[in-house]
DNA sequence: CACAAAACCGAGGGTGTCCTCGACTTTGTA
DNA sequence: TACAAAGTCGAGGACACCCTCGGTTTTGTG
């Protein structure tokens, strides 16, 4: 029994639009802890009215962030429709990082600088959750090491959210070494 | 003419001194952002008295800093003082980001979170210095792909300190993997 | 010992952010 | 149209941190 979600008023409606609009922006271009009276700003709303849609950042975040994840899950299925496994383990990561270099926010929040909640955690699981086939794929054809696993992954992806914090260009080349010291058998593209 | 250090008094020497210890603790646990007023109550000092001695948070870092960052050009004189070019850069690596997990102020530092200033600029440009000295080495002796430079380990250097702040053990591995990816010549060792 | 210089102290003003709450405005409906 | 419910507003209290400054204490020296 999904509780019945009250219809929102014509004026709430169109304010709690521009929130979102206006979260995502400064999200995106501040990171997660930009300040909330900024994104009430640039919404054009008072602060009060963030609050009474969204009593806490979290609540902004899993307004956000769901969505936006499921560019991840379309990244994961093409990269599980590639025919080459190592060809569609490369693509995972480069389509999630670019995620992550497009979205300061983003980066953040699968960096987890900022401790995630609720909606944010389940979208996650299930990322890694496709990871996991990703890598199994790679492994099982004998183009990824055999001991690399998730766990490698994500500490990946936080070492690559820095640099993108400190050089926003410089990730590709940087996944490219690592991908050679994870790669096996054939030693090109 | 090095201007003439005027003596503190006897009360003052004494305090400064605590304000280092205090400082080198609390930025080594909290980060360089930490408050200063932890710093001047784990003194046992006020904070006015921080500020007589140390009139910006800058001027605390290069009171602190600088010698500790000495210890990387041990480090950098073990890796050179090796006969094996290779073992000698991974020597480096490992004691560059060993001090650095030991320490998350001097993980802050050296990975630019905090725009540094002064004194810690020139120990870290003689860092510099020394690397490109282990790098070449390594690329001569064939050991290192030839097109690895100081800015990759730069890169390297910043993604290190967000994979010890996530996962304070995991830098190992992580630089054991990359590594497999920079190597060239002889796979082992 | 006395006294001036040196150093110390911490209250307090400034700033930025969080979050609340009571007064006001808008909306939908009868 | 009129009214209640829903929604909005923004001033302001709370908090954490920054930094200063005038009054007080300590130190060294004549």
């Amino acid at each position: 029994m999904p509780a019945p979600p009250k219809p929102l008023r014509a004026d709430a409606a169109r304010n709690r639009a521009k929130l979102l609009d206006a979260a995502a922006e400064v999200f995106g271009a501040r990171g997660l802890d930009a300040p909330l009276e900024h994104i009430a700003k640039r919404a054009g709303v008072s602060i009060g009215t963030l609050y009474a849609h969204f009593p806490t950042r979290d609540a902004l975040f899993d307004a956000i962030f769901p969505e936006r994840l499921a560019a991840l899950d379309r990244v994961a299925a093409d990269a599980l429709a590639d025919p080459d496994p190592w060809r569609g383990f490369v693509t995972f990561l480069e389509g999630v990082f670019t995620l992550q270099a497009e979205d300061r926010g983003l980066n953040d929040a699968i960096s987890r600088r900022v401790p995630l909640s609720g909606a944010m955690e389940s979208v996650c699981t299930r990322g890694v959750g496709h990871a996991d086939k990703i890598i199994a794929r790679a492994r099982e054809a004998g183009r990824l090491r055999a001991d690399f696993t998730v766990a490698d992954l994500a500490v990946l992806t936080s070492a690559v959210s820095q640099v993108i914090r400190t050089a926003p260009q410089g990730w590709r080349r940087f996944l490219r070494l690592h991908l050679d010291g994870v790669r096996r058998g054939a030693p090109d593209q």
